[in-house]
DNA sequence: TTCTTTGTTGCAACTCTGTTGCATTAACTT
DNA sequence: AAGTTAATGCAACAGAGTTGCAACAAAGAA
């Protein structure tokens, strides 16, 4: 079930979103929040928001959700084919706005990619 | 660290991999052996198995680790950027060959791509 | 404003994957 | 056969995420 209500921890957790461009886990949105709000509502929050469109998920770094703002994604066609991203300098994990094409493969029949891409990012690059 | 000793249940373990060309969770592995393995044993065959070079590893659905055989990876190039695959009706998860070109993305220097597809393997598909 | 409905929250307990420390067992070496 | 030490089993733990339930609080109705 997607967000109904307007509450203050709603709230809180999309404050925590705008304030970076990054996907964060749920211990990293727990971290930004006042240490009253309780994991499960996290938790949930985030499933809510998911639900409604507002966030997408993907699997990142050692089997951990993580969670980002959908800006391509409509609620309808929700396809996250965008690669996600991770600087391994600053371990940012962020979506990367270019659509991915999957090639044709033998003997199989793709309807869903998941791309999960680690190197430097511009600002962490040797130069 | 590698495995040094050939023990009984190291054998059990080839066996299990030798016996399908899916990828297999730790717990899967598990249902393939005796009861009486324990389950630490089994994580840590899996990882030596790993660092010698026989198996590769990649974090499938809902984030947990599969095992596969090597075939192209040597011990020295590891490179594992072929696709992992799960097929929606049967449920294996296996690697397909194709080697994947990662494009040149504007921003980030790409060192290792995570790739999980998942549709319809050629025997499940519709036809 | 107050009442009512029901979506939301906190808590505690739990599930699941995976790990760690330690004493015991069993491969391999000589 | 004896010694060395990798491998194993056990128990306890860690971390991510879930569930049931009672209490709370938005949002609309009266």
């Amino acid at each position: 079930m997607a967000v109904v209500r307007k509450t203050k921890n709603l709230q809180l957790v999309l404050d925590a979103f705008s304030k970076t461009n990054q996907a964060l886990t749920a211990k990293a949105v727990m971290t930004m929040l006042p240490p009253t709000v309780n994991k499960t509502t996290v938790y949930r929050l985030l499933d809510r928001l998911q639900d409604g469109g507002e966030l997408h998920s993907f699997v990142g770094e050692q089997g951990v959700m993580h969670y980002a703002k959908c800006h391509a994604c409509t609620t309808e066609a929700h396809t996250h084919s965008h690669p996600h991203f991770q600087c391994l300098s600053c371990h940012d994990v962020r979506c990367l706005e270019q659509e991915f094409t999957v090639p044709k493969l033998a003997g199989v029949q793709i309807s869903e990619a998941q791309i999960f891409l680690k190197g430097h990012c511009q600002s962490c690059l040797p130069t």
